[in-house]
DNA sequence: CTTGTATCGTCTCAAATGAGATGATATTTG
DNA sequence: CAAATATCATCTCATTTGAGACGATACAAG
């Protein structure tokens, strides 16, 4: 029995599709806050996160700042020399271990952290504002569940299978 | 009366803020989307985001592409002319208007997009999955809203006044 | 028609990006 | 102890990015 030429799947709507508008709603929240961080306070976004990560208290080595702040080895290794070079950020050798630097806020640092974080609680309200309490909510557990999904699609490249395997 | 020093705001948990958890899980999310095209289409994200547009149905013009995708100028226009160079794309001047090219899947191009097209279904419902029906719903209302306000608040760089302006 | 302005897509160039190499130190092994 | 290996942060370099310049065409006003 012959069969019919493959029929078209229904075309994929782009503006529907779930990643891509991931991406463009999570570039363009960045793009919108990268501008407000450079204008007001002259931080790059991955300046700016070394910083937040820092102000949270314990100093921290490159490293660990690398897998708090989900960032990029060479990202958070130039952050922090342009960090200390504004004399934002203190590195000193970790003792015990040439190898390691470690980061905290120097006093300037810590002043314009002040100056910055509630300027982002600001920033951070007039978009949360677009939503109801309830959706913050769920956003905050959704946005948990989906990072966790997409970082084990990213593990397992090929091979569709591998059932519990590692 | 003497001000007691400046009180040290709470300190912002970046792992809580939702600008942050945003970018991080969009980019997530479209470095496995990236990897999967790239690995068994040989399409970069631009690309392939041009084949999806033009795979709905209508010819389009360069500029037409751009507002669609929300990509910006110049990645189209570099996507147009890397699908054009692997015939996937026909480009055709647009009649009366020597300066549009108009867009529109080349036979290779639109056997291509039938095989992206499942698989691609097949990738997001692996990610959707992590949710339950009615997140996926609300993420849906949610971006949307996000989007929309994101915007907003990088039209009017500064000033927060300027009420109905323009 | 001629001049001025707007829009099209591409090009240029400087900046950002990130995989891999590198040098320096630490740790483990024999 | 010496040698092999691992880890730290940085550097290198090829690629990607996007703002602005650009040439070409279209349209508008005189």
């Amino acid at each position: 029995m012959p069969r019919s030429p493959p029929p078209d799947p229904a075309p994929l709507r782009l503006a529907e599709f779930l990643p891509y508008r991931l991406s463009v709603v999570g570039e363009t929240v960045s793009r919108a806050f990268a501008d407000r961080y450079e204008a007001e306070f002259g931080l790059s976004i991955p300046e700016w996160r070394v910083m937040a990560i820092l102000g949270e208290g314990e100093p921290l080595s490159t490293q660990e700042v690398i897998v708090r702040s989900g960032m990029d080895r060479v990202k958070v290794s130039r952050a922090a020399i342009r960090l200390a070079t504004k004399s934002l950020v203190a590195r000193t050798p970790r003792p015990g271990d040439q190898r390691a630097h470690i980061l905290r806020l120097a006093p300037k640092g810590l002043a314009l952290y002040r100056l910055i974080v509630p300027r982002a609680r600001t920033l951070q309200a007039a978009l949360a504002e677009a939503l109801t309490v309830e959706e913050q909510r769920a956003l905050d557990v959704i946005l948990g569940k989906l990072h966790r999904r997409a970082a084990s699609l990213r593990g397992r490249e090929d091979e569709a299978s591998d059932p519990g395997l590692e």
